[in-house]
DNA sequence: TGTACATCAGTGAACGCGCGTTCACTGATGTAC
DNA sequence: TGTACATCAGTGAACGCGCGTTCACTGATGTAC
């Protein structure tokens, strides 16, 4: 990759790609500006001529982060066939897939400290993924009669939580951390039994 | 509080108490060390005479988390008292309630993305306060026929990823993001969706 | 096809700054008598 | 109580370094004719 391969337009995506790996491997705040330009096999200065600065870059990751993460779970969702509960366990495993394919994405979303309001575009961004997540949340429940239906955004937020959990405390590779569970299996189980208390799954059948 | 205040002791605790205060407001990454000895009003070379340098610090107040973590849920615990399912509620909550009132502690605990296998006496604390939510766990599965009693650590692994996915996405101050649902309710009623699941409260009461 | 030209992405030198870390030092504290 | 002394916590100057950001520049690219 020659340095005037940049010429005209991919040095933008070059240098996202390499802000990725560092926030991968060293975390979203835990790289320069420079760093990531090196990386690229370009000046510093050249940085400026696509964003404004560092946390401009990184909020560039975190928009495209969430518009992959929207296109993924809506995928997974996949017009809620063959049933709005399969498609909903799609959706969750969806979530975890995408963390575990995606890290640096899926920090520079939920752990670079920046809000999802800093930009108009990121914050749509961010809406639509988690909107993917609560309108399955929604199909799912409106098998239940309407007095044992709680309301679909306490569920989603509920589902969202556990898998982000999963994520934070079991899919990350520090080493030797906590129990040795298997993070799809930690989170398949958890929503199982969740669902199980929403009664959206049967009582008796232990997932 | 006078420089010379500081001689035989008192700094290493001042210059934590600087961290914590850095870390909550910049995150765990986004200080360095000559910041918070200023903030503790010493120059940066003083660092060195009680901490390794900056991560050694970082670490040294996430140990100090882990045994005030596990010291406020075992209280929370309170021998199984009055219940075991009314104790394992109280640790829940108290899990809330710490990473609220220490958020410095929480984040170098759980997002400053050092392994607590960095040294012994940090895995041996974050162990400890595990095992408090394991306990807890397991004295509230004890109900349950066995044939129906998923293993303990799993149950907790559950419950610790919900939490902690509370606490990252809804107990943190990230301006207009996601729900506007409070933290407490949205655990509180998670958690009593999951142990409907379980079976260990009834299936008709919605909490 | 070939040439002359406009564009503008990336260069490289420059700047002031704060960083981590070292070192010989100093002066407050605690203690022996 | 007072004095002499040992200890060692914190100082401040020094170092080399990489940072973010600016700027006039250059040379590859695309296009008009």
């Amino acid at each position: 990759m020659s340095k005037q391969g940049y010429h005209h337009g991919n040095l933008r995506m070059a240098l996202m790609e390499a802000a990725l790996q560092l926030i991968k491997t060293k975390g979203p705040t835990g790289f320069t500006l420079s760093e990531a330009a090196k990386s690229a096999g370009v000046t510093p200065a050249a940085v400026y001529r696509h964003f404004a600065g560092r946390e401009d870059l990184i909020a560039e990751c975190a928009r495209m982060g969430y518009v992959m993460f929207g296109d993924t779970m809506e995928r997974a969702w996949n017009a809620g066939s063959p049933s709005s509960l399969a498609a909903f366990g799609a959706v969750s495993r969806a979530y975890l897939t995408f963390a575990q394919n995606h890290p640096g994405h899926y920090m520079a979303m939920f752990e670079s400290g920046l809000s999802p309001n800093r930009s108009p575009d990121l914050a749509l961004a961010s809406e639509r993924a988690q909107g993917v997540i609560l309108r399955a949340t929604d199909a799912m429940l409106a098998h239940l009669p309407a007095h044992a239906r709680p309301p679909s955004a306490m569920v989603s937020a509920h589902v969202a939580a556990m898998a982000h959990g999963v994520v934070e405390l079991h899919s990350r590779a520090r080493p030797g951390a906590h129990a040795p569970y298997d993070p799809e299996d930690l989170l398949e189980s958890g929503i199982g039994i969740y669902l199980r208390g929403l009664g959206v799954l049967p009582p008796d059948r232990l997932s």
